[in-house]
DNA sequence: ACCTGAACACCGTTCAAGT
DNA sequence: ACCTGAACACCGTTCAAGT
């Protein structure tokens, strides 16, 4: 074991992930800077370039670290309850840090520590009598449709936090009935309507829909 | 009517966006920048504030003027082939302009002259005899589905550019195969099943599942 | 009325120098 | 080995001044 010399750190990775934690917690990831954080360690920007590479790295430590937390619960034995159950477990773990959805949309799949959501549902699909290529389509189906799920979310509580009217309300107003009157039919109603968490219908639908 | 006065617009308004609209093809949303897309019209980033609140009202001006361009395909009259049918299109839309998805993702309904998809996608749930309340649910999750099958796609298509390695292949490389049997049994043909085209697979499926 | 240039308050990151 | 400060090359946007 070669003998470590010279400074010794004044911050660490771990210190520095837990502090972006805290951050994200506080002001979202777009309060995420590198100079913000430097203030929550107590060090300068720079430091931090010591310990990650950059911005892209420290966010998939964060979400490795997020991911180690993650609960894994037990699944129902019938194959359609359990791709289900595994859906919404990954629903519920991206609802709690909804930025790891901006940050993972890059890959269709989760990091190493949330491996466990894909493994189930495949294996779900699996045990339903899908083959191998079917079962990945089906993960990969329910993963779009999870992650459009909660990024429409993260974006319509940005829309409530600033308040005013929006683009959508705007387009409601002056809706021509002749030319839309399924969407008139709804109308104001709209608002109400979208409001609704409709995740595990959706995903129900799809297993009913994919599974033989 | 009053008379204008004043010196005349070197720019207008229409100008700007279709060379905004340049510009994305070119370099992507991301390099949509004020002095970049300036430099287009032949002028200053600041000449574009006095036709353009900010870079936000630009970019649904952008919106507006694709969404007036789209095609309203005839639809098929059976109720589920005609929500597929619809959904597709939604789809083919927005695979031509993916960054259209990040700009709406804010509301999750299309703008003006793109309300014809939500429009007959309610349409035909209601045919195949849902209630409004139930239609609007479908909807939503169509369009979750679509929307992160579209940001997936995106996502993966700069991976690809950029090359190298990624993340998702370096987690697979050391899977524990006593951990993650199902995937480890896929394995290595993980890039080359995630790379097919299983949309319309997956409104099928949610056709099946969410009509009667 | 419309356009311009300089400037402000930010980014992520590099570089050369310090301890 | 680790940290620092100054600096670079960017952002969107504001402001005061020009034509």
């Amino acid at each position: 074991m070669p003998t470590r010399t010279g400074r010794p750190p004044k911050i660490s990775r771990a210190e520095i992930v837990t502090a972006a934690d805290r951050v994200i917690e506080q002001d979202g990831v777009a309060g995420l800077t590198m100079r913000r954080l430097a203030k929550e360690v107590g060090s300068t920007a720079m430091a931090i370039y010591h310990h990650v590479r950059d911005k892209d790295e420290l966010l998939l430590l964060l979400l490795d670290s997020y991911a180690a937390t993650l609960p894994k619960p037990e699944l129902p034995r019938e194959p359609r309850e359990r791709l289900v159950a595994a859906a919404v477990a990954m629903h519920e773990a991206l609802s709690a840090r909804p930025w790891a959805v901006e940050v993972l949309r890059a890959d269709d799949l989760l990091s190493v520590g949330a491996l466990w959501y894909p493994e189930h549902i495949v294996d779900a699909a699996m045990r339903a009598g899908l083959s191998p290529e079917e079962a990945v389509d089906a993960y990969r189906i329910v993963w779009h449709y999870t992650a459009g799920e909660i990024s429409a979310r993260v974006a319509a509580g940005k829309r409530r936090e600033e308040g005013g009217t929006t683009y959508r309300e705007r387009v409601f107003a002056d809706l021509d009935p002749a030319a839309f009157p399924r969407l008139s039919e709804v109308g104001e109603r709209w608002a109400e309507l979208t409001a609704r968490d409709t995740y595990a219908k959706g995903v129900r639908a799809l297993a009913q829909g994919l599974l033989p």
